[in-house]
DNA sequence: AACATGGTTTCATATAGTGGAACTAAAGTT
DNA sequence: AACTTTAGTTCCACTATATGAAACCATGTT
């Protein structure tokens, strides 16, 4: 679990989480009774984070759910912190080039957090996707990103997945999974094999800085019925490429040394 | 000010907006220099905020950036508490009608938070559009917003505006902003009188709950060499509209009431 | 009128946050 | 190489703050 250790901050962030994982405005009482703190103090939680902007009361249905201020936040978050504007355009000619469904994607805490997604046919849908959470353990782009984590963090992350099984092939122990990250170190990249969605394949490379650290994953989705894993694999050039790509820039990237923040909005 | 009052949270929550109006990844340094925190306590919210994934931390530049954890939980308060998604259809309908650019914005503290955009010639470009923050008291949105506030709340909002003097038609008064209001408040519309960009004009109508509670604002953007006021104010009707739909729409909005909440990536 | 149910407030207690200061690491200067 | 400065991290005694049981206040229910 994140840490929960991390104080009166940490417990406040889990209730907003917990508000969050509802996907729906929930009222106290339905968050009370799946919480671990007693009411008095569940209150006192929900009161400063809706005066905080960070949860948002609907006084006509008494709800709460996620608040505005997460947005103006993460739109920081995605412009500065995610791999998402330095990828647009290597995501955008890979897409092109395969024609085939290109997810981007990074690690929060212990699962894989899609920061942009770009589907070959269909225009772009930003927010519905970006900000999607999978898990890592049985996608492409999770496994390609745990391959390359350190030994230590990787301990630590494998213990946080939960091996729910999904399909028929879903690896579902921590050996089968840590002989498969063996085999995506060696080979540079990996496979999804209708591990999370029966039908749905993808091949995943890992975007990695020069100092080998992960930073991110790319990867390329298609259907069985359309192609199979040696189709994909024919592609990893491609994604590699990318990937590479993506690395170069993300290095280079220098933020403007100067200059006046203005409020922004054209 | 947003109540630095809510103890400890409150005062993390202030490192993290700190660090997200950088706009750039900033060193510990920086942030101390302009934080109302001691060193030790800073170095603690920095930390926690960490490694709760609030914040990321980039061990090659030394440098903390708002963090991914963010764009999750965004994906859940721009799916649930903004407008945005219930009010797509009638936004791009709209745009389509008047073939201008459509804004949709709510009110995050004392600020306009856009939460959607709809260029009629380009396509959609999220995330990068959605969550910029702009000024109330000189913009269409804010100030129609604005208009239909409660007195008492009107009041604190007032004393949070900047006032600041972007073109030679801004309102820099508090006097003007409620001369204004009142005739918004009156016409149930106002305009952007180039007050803050040169040259930039837009009608805005509220979005008003049936009981009359402000849920958000609509416009219509155009350059003053298109079309000038008078021809803006021809396209109220449809503007209206739209937010009385979206206020409807948002009125009958119903979360599934139970199922079964898959982790959810297709 | 009695009784739930959902939400809010109080208050004594101790846990958890605070911040001055001391420390370490690394970079810059003489 | 010794010496200073700057940036980042850890310590720890002190007390401000969070805690949560219990009481309380609304509403709606039988």
């Amino acid at each position: 679990m994140a840490a929960a250790g991390d104080g009166t901050v940490g417990k406040a962030l889990e209730v907003l989480d917990q508000v969050a994982a509802f996907g729906r405005p929930v009222r106290f009482s339905e968050l009370l009774d799946q919480s671990v703190f007693p009411k008095a103090t569940l209150y006192r939680f929900v009161q400063t984070l809706t005066n905080q902007g960070m949860l948002a009361y609907d006084p006509d249905r008494a709800t709460y759910a996620p608040g505005v201020r997460l947005v103006r936040l993460a739109h920081a978050a995605w412009a500065q912190s995610s791999l998402a504007p330095i990828a647009r355009p290597h995501i955008d000619r890979l897409s092109r080039e395969v024609g085939e469904t290109v997810h981007l994607a990074q690690l929060d805490h212990a699962q894989v957090l899609y920061v942009d997604k770009r589907n070959a046919a269909q225009p772009v849908e930003m927010f519905s996707q970006a900000g999607k959470i999978g898990p890592a353990y049985c996608t492409g782009v999770g496994k390609a990103m745990l391959a390359f984590l350190d030994a230590a963090v990787l301990d630590k992350v494998i213990t946080q997945q939960s091996f729910h099984c999904f399909t028929p092939k879903t690896l579902t122990t921590e050996a089968a999974l840590r002989t498969e990250l063996a085999d995506i170190r060696a080979n540079g990249y990996g496979f999804d094999r209708e591990e999370h969605e029966p039908g749905i394949i993808c091949v995943a490379v890992p975007i990695l800085t020069e100092r080998g650290r992960v930073i991110g994953a790319i990867s390329v989705t298609s259907v069985t019925r359309r192609t199979n894993l040696a189709g994909l694999e024919k592609l990893v050039p491609l994604l590699r490429d990318a990937a590479t790509l993506i690395a170069r820039d993300a290095q280079n990237w220098r933020f403007p040394d100067t200059a006046d923040q203005s409020t922004g909005v054209k």
